[in-house]
DNA sequence: CTTGCTTCTGTAGCGGCTACAGAATGTATA
DNA sequence: TATACATTCTGTAGCCGCTACAGAAGCAAG
């Protein structure tokens, strides 16, 4: 109903971002409208990157008084930017690999991408 | 001398991808040309993203017969395409939440991001 | 000869799950 | 009702690629 793994549930619960599930009397878990909405919320900010730590902070937030938007935007804006810098770095990365898999292309005997990881420069 | 940590250079030992290093009378591990080209090399795979097992692949590729290029390759284009992907959803990911935080740009006391992120849809 | 730096081994932790084992409980069919 | 099968329960260990200790030992400089 969530969208979250049973396993994974309980891994938040052990990890204190949703409370103690209800439990029926033989001790299984139950769960109303107000959990699932919580692991929903959850996976979106999981789904969006932010780690547990952040979404522990934004929960909390989300609890809190009201005033809390600006603090909201500011942890949004940090992770937008940490999220940036991770695009930057694999578009590098990306383009390097693509070099070195390009030269493969004609047939030959020796291998021009691992001649080239072999090199001595870091050129 | 290869910049790859010192503690990063054992767990390589123990992981096997690099051969057991010579060792002084007193037990201290001793480096090569040899060691050094090898651990940059691993280096420069890492870089790329490669994981420790394609690693591993590669470097037994390039201890080879010489016919690999091909294997080369596709390990490469294997790679590349994981990195593609990863690239693809992570601008995804940046686009929905550059949008999130864009939202939160008009000062109010309640949290566009936040309900947005509480909302029942998935929309 | 002391001081302080580096290395040694072995082990545990990081994040965010995931995968078991083995017990118990629940549901569906005969 | 009996039986089979599925699901949940707890607790623990594994995944990746390191990184960070603790405590012992070696080594160079003053």
């Amino acid at each position: 109903m969530s969208g979250v793994n049973i396993e994974t549930i309980r891994y938040y619960e052990r990890e204190g971002i949703i409370p103690l599930a209800d439990r029926t009397p033989s001790g299984r878990r139950l769960y109303g409208d107000a959990d699932i909405a919580r692991l929903r919320f959850v996976k979106r900010c999981r789904d969006l990157g932010f780690s547990v730590p952040d979404i522990r902070t934004l929960l909390e937030l989300s609890a809190g008084n009201g005033a809390s938007c600006a603090d909201v935007k500011a942890l949004g804006e940090r992770h937008l930017h940490g999220v940036r810098r991770k695009l930057d770095e694999l578009g590098k990365l990306e383009r390097a690999l693509a070099e070195l898999v390009r030269r493969c292309d004609t047939g030959r005997t020796d291998c021009p991408m691992l001649e080239r990881l072999l090199a001595d420069s870091d050129a």
